[in-house]
DNA sequence: GATTTTTATTGATATAGATCAAGATAATTT
DNA sequence: AAATTATCTTGATCTATATCAATAAAAATC
């Protein structure tokens, strides 16, 4: 019993990390073991909020396992999710992180999570130490950056039904996995206009 | 008469770029010339293209005087602007200059401009043994990302009067400089759309 | 397993913003 | 300076999507 939770502390719980890590980079263990020690592991219920408006954010997460959205609400208070995140996917708020200002965000969890938290500081050391790390993290910036892009463009020229057949096939796994509703607050159109594209699409 | 060529070129030129850096960084005159040595002068006439559809985009730019527009024609035709450029702003396409694929946007001068243009080797060769250049850029990237995702938000949660009003306050400059029509399609409203919202905010 | 709470569907109506069309300015080009 | 081209405005209409309201179904909680 014993034996078996510190395998799973210390060993299971940082495999989709590693994964994560050597898909990108050639990682020696040397460097994986300078990785993992910055980050702990974090869990959390469903509908627990690992970040909210107001809190100033100082960690980057690494979902290894679960679903989470990041959200706001608007001054007339209606509710716009901004990001998903799913296993294998980073989430953090990065303006608060940078600008060390209050978040606007609130994150919270759509599913049991378990994630890899690491604080800024430790970030930056990391960024500075460890060059695979470095190069991975600036991969993952870059993909972002080029996604955030394109996002704005399909947020400003597509019509409803095509930003949610471009999100289906982007993001297939979360379409099955999170609530419509939320799917169409993402979108930025209301639940019964995506529950009649659905309609459409889908036959009867 | 050869002298003021001289100093235009050799040295003029390149004082937005050195103003630019400085501001964001201690650099040393050593440094400087490291960084100016890998960027090339071009002019651009107003109309002219820096960058066309089915290119790859092998550089980044930084305007030094005037402003361009980045634009993408989507299936049905319609030109939707995603970005301007002027005095000190870098333009691009991160997409392809990251990936080596074709690019989906068209950039153009709005005016004459003066650009200082980086290919992206020796961006690369800069950020990796410059680290006052690698500080700068990736302050840059950073805000860039921040203002992506604000963006995003934006597009999606704000009517089309507050996205105009927004964009007013955000960029007065470029609001006044560039024609009315091509700030509507960055926004995602007509041109009839935002002349009336211009009527009703400013009186008649 | 009964009761809340959350999620999804459907219909009726309203509205922000698009589209179409025409004319008026303003800026470029010849 | 005349002619062409680009830009902006205004009105009339249309349409995609929102809003409001009710119900149903599914999931979570007691």
């Amino acid at each position: 019993m014993f034996l078996s939770k510190l395998i799973t502390f210390g060993f299971i719980m940082y495999e989709p990390l590693r994964a994560y890590f050597s898909d990108k980079q050639d990682l020696s263990d040397e460097d994986f073991e300078r990785i993992k020690a910055k980050f702990s592991v974090k869990r959390l219920r469903k509908r627990q909020y690992l970040l909210q408006e107001g809190d100033v954010c100082n960690f980057t997460a690494f979902v290894s396992k679960g679903a989470l959205r990041q959200y706001l609400v608007d001054e007339k208070g209606n509710e716009h999710v901004t990001q998903f995140a799913i296993e294998n996917w980073w989430i953090s708020d990065r303006e608060s992180l940078t600008l060390g200002t209050p978040t606007q965000y609130n994150v919270d969890a759509l599913e049991d999570c378990e994630l890899l938290i690491i604080t800024k500081a430790d970030f930056n050391e990391l960024e500075r130490e460890v060059p695979a790390f470095q190069r991975v993290m600036n991969q993952v910036k870059e993909i972002n950056a080029i996604a955030g892009q394109n996002r704005v463009v399909r947020a400003l020229s597509y019509t409803a039904d095509e930003k949610y057949q471009r999100f289906v096939e982007k993001y297939p796994e979360i379409a099955q996995r999170v609530p419509q509703h939320m799917i169409a607050s993402y979108l930025g159109i209301t639940p019964e206009t995506l529950s009649r594209i659905r309609r459409k699409l889908f036959g009867k």
